[in-house]
Order: structure tokens, then sequence, then C-alpha cells
DNA sequence: TCATTATGTAAATAATAGTTTACATTTGGT
DNA sequence: ACCAAATGTAAACTATTATTTACATAATGA
């Protein structure tokens, strides 16, 4: 699965650390689920989403 | 939060099993989501959401 | 160069998701 | 009432996510 959270993220210009105080989780969780090394929950999903303003489906692709 | 699941397997006249082998994960799995003990990975939650042709924010709604 | 901010890596821990098995209860049809 | 299918509950276990801390490495501007 990929995400597209460097993309949505560069386009506010924000930092992992403001995103993640945004959504509630640690600089680590953000960094790794941008990595793919972990996928969120669809909780944190919903609201990473939310925040972007894009559908989950977008923020998050299964290939 | 909570989801739509009993709704949407209602509307298709399938089972928890029938949905758990569709979505590739164990009937329990199922009903712990569908109950709320449980939160998915937003990558389940996709296939989920896929299944039933509606948005994972129409699946699962934050309250 | 120096200081600062952002990002990467890592490791230990806690919390939670998902599996498996088993049995109880409910529901619907005959 | 009986049978079968569907759903509920529970417990033990494994796998994964999320937290916390710490340090390394860019990248940027003064």
């Amino acid at each position: 699965m990929k995400n597209t959270i460097r993309v949505e993220r560069a386009k506010l210009e924000i930092s992992q650390q403001e995103l993640a105080e945004k959504v509630e989780v640690s600089r680590q969780t953000i960094h790794s689920i941008e990595r793919g090394k972990k996928t969120p929950s669809v909780e944190l999903a919903i609201r990473m989403a939310r925040y972007f303003k894009i559908p989950v489906e977008e923020l998050f692709i299964i290939e």
C-alpha cells in the first residue's frame, strides 16, 4: 500500500511534526506511515484525509 | 467511531462469514469490527468499502 | 561557520488488531 | 419442537500499530 502524504504535506507546506500535531499522533507515527513502514488505523487515516480535505482512498492506495 | 457494516451487509444480504471471505479476514474480525470493539486498519477498511462500493468515510464514521 | 528546523533511523515498550478455537444464543424455516 | 445457519461471547495467542526517547543526517538561513 502506498500513500500521498508527502505530496499533500508539500501542498500545504507543513512538516511531519505539524501534521502529527494536527491529527494528534507522534511525529514518528507520521514518519513511519509516510514511508510505508506502517499502516494506520482507519480512524487515523480518516483524520489525516479530513485534514488534507481529500478522500481516504486518495491518501492511501492499495496496489 | 461507528460503522454501517451491518446495514451494508443487509443491503447485499450477506452474512458476516461471507463478508469475511470476500475481504479475506476471519469472521471474528468482521464481528468485532462490526460491533465496534475493534478498529480496522485503513487497508482492511478500504477493502470493505470497495466491496460495498461506498467511500470509506461512509462505512466508518468518526463521531 | 553556526544554529535551527526537518527528516531519517533505531530500539524498547505499550496498546491494539487480527487469528483461532470453542461454545452459547438467536433466528428462520420445516 | 426440531434443525441449521447466523450471530454473540470469550479467552489465549500472534502480529502490528503507536509511543517515547535518543541520536544521526540533511537542509536552510543568519
